[in-house]
DNA sequence: GATGAATGAGTCTTCATTCAT
DNA sequence: GATGAATGAAGACTCATTCAT
């Protein structure tokens, strides 16, 4: 009995840990989306989440592993987001089946700048590169899977190579897709879409 | 002929000047594409030019003002590419067009990672927007044009899109032809030229 | 119970703080009056106060502020001193009147020497004229009224300046007062006195 | 014969060396008259005096050379200024006697503004006391003898002391004679006169 | 576990001074 | 003698990180 209320208070105590480490890493998104890496401090990102710079330290190894824990933590969201758009791959016609992907990644990255900024084309600082990697790791493997789905006749190389440039595609009109008012972000989004369709017909048709 | 002397030792004064300058600029292109901007210091700049920190500030106003100068070498640069490249703008099939402007941009941008690294995407810091803005209007004009003498009955809202669209392609895939072995740089650079051929093919026969 | 002794600490801790700024003008006194504004170094102060650099920058904005807040605590120190001394102003003989105010004065400069360094006659760095200014105003508006009763019949004017001169004059013997001796100091002192007195005699004789 | 046009040349190389000392010196003074001993620049001082940085070295061995030779012209001058005033020690009532010591001060003041800005009351930097001392001193030595003549009863120490009171409170009013609309600074220096005229008045009274 | 004051290494920048031309 | 580019020591200030409470 005793026993049980004493794991529940762990319980509770882990779950408020967890919330904790879920407000700084929300503290951190915001600050190193508005600031960008090097610039933003980690007494803002502590003031932003309502703790002391010290406590930071507590759940973070420093500046670094926070955004190495945020690039992780939008590992986990992508992931989901993945396996929902990618789940029907076959039997679509191909702006369905790039839509099914293209639109959910466009709002993921509207709700989160930081993603982006922390993690876009070349800009992460030196020591930081691994998580985006194995974030791009995941959904370059699931797309590829898809498209050998879809293309089956197209050697592997090459689409292994068409999913990259694919992705890069995507990444680097996203902040179009992002910015300014809403009608041109959803006319960027369209040629996205239209772009990356034209790419995979072309191969297909090769 | 003691002003000829003279002459000569200002001239001899000016050119070392202007060597100086451009080796200032050269260390700073490749601390800034090490390092990135921010993480980028002066005394490294100094140093990699063979030069006190106090001479760097008899060239340059301080790191910003480093940075507007190797933007402002990127336009004259690029300026000279643009020009030769889209010479010849009809009569010729699309890869030929499309490759007579990909190709020296991947080129030029292998020999100045800085480039991306200091104006890519959405990176610059805030008082820094300017040059390339200016550098990529210039390009975008040019492309604008030349597609306009190639596909004249697009609309003019959409072929500017496109236009945009067009060069954060080639911009997001520029790391792409950059780093690797040449093969795969090569291999991705044509991935570059079809997607961006399927795109404006797509478009031609809308 | 809790509550209390959760008061007290921070209670404690902002005494602590309170006495640290204290220490910190301290130091930066005794900084100032040696070296001056200009010469004087924030990390000298910083290591006169037992404290770090960085640390001075929690308590103050930087060295400007530093003077300013000195020059603050000056004014506050220095009004207790003329409401005191100034309290008896008619019914007195003038040598008196002038001992009493000229007499702390002296003293006060006598135990804090960057007063004059710092704020006397025009040697303040551009920005930092205002507190004094402020405490010129205040001791010059308080003599002036305390004239007006002593020699109502002099013209507004006249006593406006000769107020400005004598405070003038005691500023400028101030230094003969603190240096040298003990002995020349008093004698110096003495002079002071006897100049003011004269210059007022001469005053309401006209 | 040879020997003449050589002197004749080196006069006029010594004359133009003079010269540019001169230039050198007005220059220091313009600078340090605006911006004070420490914020003053040597390259500000030699570009004004249209030499470069490294001539100034020739004629002076630094910055604190520099004021000091400047320190040095001063006194000549105001030598030159005493034996004027001073000539006519005797015979005179004390108003014309101050007047004709005090007026040529002011406007050499006037003309001067780094002399005061410089080696006024305390801010002279710390090495660099000595000079104006020699420049005081004279000045007082002969306003010393000035007053033996016209008060020989009055004690040679009282005296002596009254004298630096006396240069103190003149020096201390210098400014208040120098800023401010004419009307204003004719009134100032009228109220030094009288302050000055009082005290001798009340000392030989006594 | 939490706090936040304290730290101090590191940054940009200035300027008195030197020295090759 | 003159030049002015080059130097580098030093200063103000920031901020990631630590640690006594």
């Amino acid at each position: 009995m005793v026993m049980d209320s004493e794991r529940r208070r762990q319980a509770r105590r882990q779950d408020r840990g967890v919330r904790r480490i879920e407000a700084v890493l929300d503290a951190a998104e915001a600050v190193f989306a508005e600031a960008g890496y090097e610039a933003a401090t980690t007494s803002a990102i502590a003031a932003r989440a309502g703790i002391s710079p010290g406590s930071l330290y507590q759940f973070f190894g420093g500046k670094e592993a926070l955004a190495r824990a945020l690039g992780e933590r939008y590992v986990g969201s992508l992931r989901l987001l993945h396996e929902a758009a990618l789940a029907t791959v076959t039997g679509v016609p191909l702006e369905t089946f790039v839509s099914g992907f293209v639109d959910p990644i466009v709002e993921f990255n509207r709700a989160h700048p930081a993603l982006m900024k922390l993690f876009g084309a070349s800009q992460a600082p030196p020591g930081l590169r691994t998580v985006p990697v194995g974030l791009q790791q995941e959904l370059l493997d699931r797309l590829e899977r898809a498209f050998a789905a879809r293309l089956p006749r197209l050697g592997s190389k090459r689409r292994s190579r068409m999913v990259i440039v694919t992705l890069q595609i995507g990444l680097a009109l996203l902040p179009l897709t992002l910015d300014a008012d809403r009608a041109t972000a959803k006319a960027f989004a369209a040629e996205l879409k239209a772009a990356i369709c034209a790419y995979w017909s072309a191969a297909g048709d090769a």
